[in-house]
DNA sequence: TTGAAAGCGCTAACAC
DNA sequence: GTGTTAGCGCTTTCAA
């Protein structure tokens, strides 16, 4: 049984609040004593508990959240801040950050902080005027640097889930995406013709840029060149990497392979090489990122890179939790594994 | 100018919290006239307000929401609930919602209800304990009745997206489903060679139920026939569309049309396509439904029903921000349009 | 036009 | 073991 005040709930009561007053009256006791053996302390007469146990029961009693929190300064909700929901790559960060949440009885915000990041200091702000117990962070730039500076100075727990900022002594999670990049240019390159384009994520991203440069250091294993200079940099969506490979197509004819930063400028790559008749992996061969859950599906069958998604936005929470439970070990960077996936839109 | 009390806030103190007591003391006036004057209220003094402003500004105050929460016993969060954020239908919906929702100063609490919706009475306790102002319920179905009718009894206001309950008098926002799906089985049924089968969604959904029956009275208005029974009635998965789209071939190797409940099932069923080396469309014809945001691309150009997911959470978000501002209307049904796209799984 | 005071519902010292 | 009390930070009568 436990005694998280939830145990005693009575369903049929959920919104005729009932206050710790009238369960204190019921008994014939102090609104303190009825707290006290609610919360499980040790020193509460067996008799009195059950009595208040009971009372609670009957009565429907279910704690006033926004009481506690403001008594104890301290919430149990956390705020999840990410671009936009909308992006599978982040929805499935969630999901990992929302189930783990529940599991220990915490709340999730999610807050929308802009594909660009741009509202990611407002959306902070709105977080720690409603006494979140944490942060979770997922697409910092730099520009947030002295915002997270100063949540350390206040003593605000945070995360850095996918992308991280150097010199931010904070715990963060995510892959090796040099690594992983480095092995998706390697595999490019021992199986293209050789002229290989890059398509990657946003400059400010440091995800992005690691795997740029993942990439140029794996196609450089090879016997292979990096076509293109422009065009390197853009958004991590469909449309743009569907504008972008048109263009490539027309400046570089010649261009046989694309490393893409993630899933959906493959996707985009994908919509282009469909409309102008290029073959897959035989005219230009294309590899993705994050390895969706679509990409695998037979009639796309992407080569990518899986990326521990759901258990990146778990292992952020419970570094989280620890935290906000006082833990004060040395900031943690913690590093997940990937797989490279080869499919059937590159060659093997 | 806005007078929400984020307008003068000051950047560079997030963290170090001052309180309005701190703010009275810094002008010499009362708790009471910061307050006043904060709240854009008429009768404060020109320079009153003045002053108090500037000290705000000065001193950074945020005013703590918990304590306003108590005090006006309201807050300006909500709970949105769903099955699992990792489906991309939900994640579209609740970036509608958030968006909404931020634009008029909300947050958004996200909660898996779990895929048969078993946390859904749990989920909603929680958040009526931290006075969340409203409820947006995306997965509704029997089981959930009693606690619809205990929240309208109790003057929660809440809506019902995509799915609804017949009998609730509770505003909802959805397409029509029935209809949508029949002009997806009609296309199916005059452009196949006539043995349809259906692998839907589960039948505790309205939704699912409704499409199913919009497919049938479709696929009868040609000369096409219904080959399955059983498995009509799963899960709205990938894994399930797989499982059930194997079992199927086996016991109808004739059948020459699938409908599916959603593009997760569909995705399974051309996962097994491809495996069996049955051809699309000829071999056999898939049909989508929702037009999740990968189904239109170029490798894939799946069949389906465009459905307006991230309007529909705004819409929802709307209607329940009336509610909470005290509208009285009547029930709203808000139905919204929805679109067949017929693409290259199906033969037009 | 401003201030004093009460109190939202709860918990944690501190006393008994 | 149990009760008394004092607030958490804010808003809102009510009185001046």
């Amino acid at each position: 049984m436990s005694t998280d005040g939830r145990a005693w709930v009575n369903e049929s009561n959920l919104t005729t609040r009932v206050t710790i007053h009238e369960v204190a009256a019921r008994v014939g006791v102090s609104t303190a004593s009825v707290s006290y053996a609610l919360s499980g302390r040790p020193g509460v007469g067996a008799e009195l508990r059950e009595k208040v146990l009971q009372a609670a029961k009957e009565l429907g009693y279910r704690p006033n959240k926004v009481a506690q929190q403001l008594r104890r300064g301290k919430t149990d909700a956390i705020g999840l801040l990410l671009a936009d929901i909308a992006n599978p790559f982040y929805a499935d960060v969630a999901s990992g950050v929302i189930g783990a949440a529940t599991r220990e009885g915490f709340e999730v915000f999610v807050s929308h902080v802009g594909v660009d990041g741009e509202r990611q200091a407002d959306a902070a702000g709105a977080q720690l005027d409603r006494n979140s117990a944490g942060l979770l962070f997922t697409s910092v730039a730099a520009r947030d640097l002295p915002l997270l500076h100063r949540l350390i100075n206040g003593g605000v727990p945070f995360v850095q889930l996918h992308r991280s900022l150097d010199g931010v002594a904070a715990d963060s999670v995510a892959i090796d995406n040099t690594a992983a990049a480095r092995e998706i240019g390697v595999h490019l390159a021992l199986s293209g013709q050789g002229n290989i384009a890059i398509l990657g994520g946003p400059e400010v991203s440091s995800v992005s840029r690691n795997r740029v440069r993942g990439f140029r250091e794996g196609a450089a294993s090879g016997k292979a060149q990096i076509v293109n200079v422009e065009g390197t940099w853009g958004a991590l969506t469909r449309e743009s990497g569907a504008r972008r490979a048109a263009e490539l197509f027309r400046t570089h004819p010649h261009v046989d392979s694309i490393l893409c930063g993630n899933d959906l400028i493959a996707l985009g790559v994908l919509d282009v090489c469909e409309e102008l008749g290029k073959t897959v992996p035989n005219d230009v061969a294309v590899a993705g990122f994050d390895d969706l859950s679509f990409s695998s599906a037979g009639p796309l069958k992407l080569t990518s890179v899986e990326v521990p998604r759901a258990l990146m936005g778990r292992r952020g929470f419970e570094l989280l939790h620890r935290r906000i439970g006082g833990w004060d070990a040395p900031p943690v960077q913690e590093i997940l594994p990937h797989q490279l996936k080869i499919r059937a839109t590159t060659r093997s």
